[in-house]
DNA sequence: AGATAATGTAAACGACTGTTTAATTTATCG
DNA sequence: CGATAAATTAAACAGTCGTTTACATTATCT
């Protein structure tokens, strides 16, 4: 707080303690919203999860709602969905929906299980507006763009929540390129603005 | 128990106290358990919305889960959707969807939140798949008719999650017909099953 | 009426919730 | 080293959770 060179060998490789346990509080809270919901998840759970006490996670993150905006919070990277052209939207959504999760923390899954709790829900609905529909409609050219870009926002969540959430059987066998071309299809019918189809 | 003439004077028309009661009980849980998720819902909450001593909801229903299941069980009516021909599905299926909710109770939004409950979320997706995936695909035509299915379940139940649940801008602001017409024509795409198309 | 079963009530149960307090250990630095 | 600050701990806080128990009320029926 004097001057610069009072921390001059904290070299940036090794953190502070207080820095270490905070990430492994945040590694382990973001597992556990994964798997439990909002409202199932208790801050016990997380903490010996962490291997670190309880009243810890209080003293980092003020509140369990604190803990988890940290955890959790309600941003989505569209910067790989939207780059490129818009003709390949499908092709390459459908590429994310298809990936694996590899360390037990699954943001969407995450958020889709607090979307359900009254305590997340405004939070959740305010980022899916601002950042994921409002930057996508402005992309989409042709009439209806915002109601275009909700009911792509809608397949995709949907679709997590069937595969990712619940593991409905009928998205979940591993019939691989027949599932990723459908789902790819739908989404750019939506991205290309489906005109009124031939009846 | 011993004759049929015991009963006699019980006219159908007036319940006995019991059933009264266990009736109360269900319909305040069905709007709780609408509002708040399975998790967040107390049996206080519900007790006191029915006006009700909270002995009696597991008197009646024996557990938490037990209510839930009697008063949100997870089955869904299917025989106005698979009414008529298919061709219409998309048109049945979009007006459906635009209905609102009358009374508090969304069986809908109820099972959306408590799926994001691990103890209800195995049975949600069990019912799912029996009673309405399987036959849905059932009466497309078509190749991948489970997967096209199931992502017609998961375009619907995405829906839902957005404007019944969260409450998303884009898809509830009152642009009605454009909506409405979007949704029934991507729906029945998927009915359809959507050639690969013109690329 | 009197016995019997159904129905409702108040209170307590132990277990868990998120959070706070006070004491203790550990590290940092003059 | 001794002082100071950061980090960690165990314990307790007041609540709520779902459920159970023992008791009071009310209806049913011989």
């Amino acid at each position: 707080m004097v001057g610069s060179t009072d921390t001059i060998n904290e070299e940036v490789s090794e953190p502070s303690a207080g820095s270490r346990t905070s990430a492994a509080i945040l590694e382990a809270a973001r597992c556990q919203f994964t798997e439990t919901s909002f409202d199932g998840t208790g801050l016990r759970a997380i903490a010996d999860r962490a291997g670190v006490n309880v009243a810890l996670i209080s003293r980092y993150f003020g509140s369990k709602e604190g803990l988890f905006l940290a955890a959790v919070p309600p941003r989505i990277d569209m910067r790989y969905l939207l780059a490129g052209p818009m003709q390949d939207f499908g092709e390459r959504a459908a590429g994310i929906m298809e990936m694996k999760v590899v360390r037990g923390f699954d943001p969407v899954v995450a958020l889709i299980r607090a979307a359900a709790s009254p305590a997340c829900g405004p939070a959740i609905r305010g980022a899916l507006d601002s950042q994921v529909i409002a930057p996508l409609a402005m992309r989409l050219d042709g009439p209806d763009a915002e109601i275009r870009a909700g009911l792509i926002v809608a397949q995709m969540t949907g679709y997590d929540l069937m595969v990712r959430v619940l593991g409905v059987a009928a998205l979940t066998s591993p019939a691989g390129g027949a599932r990723r071309d459908l789902l790819a299809n739908i989404l750019q019918q939506l991205v290309d603005g489906t005109p009124s189809p031939p009846r």
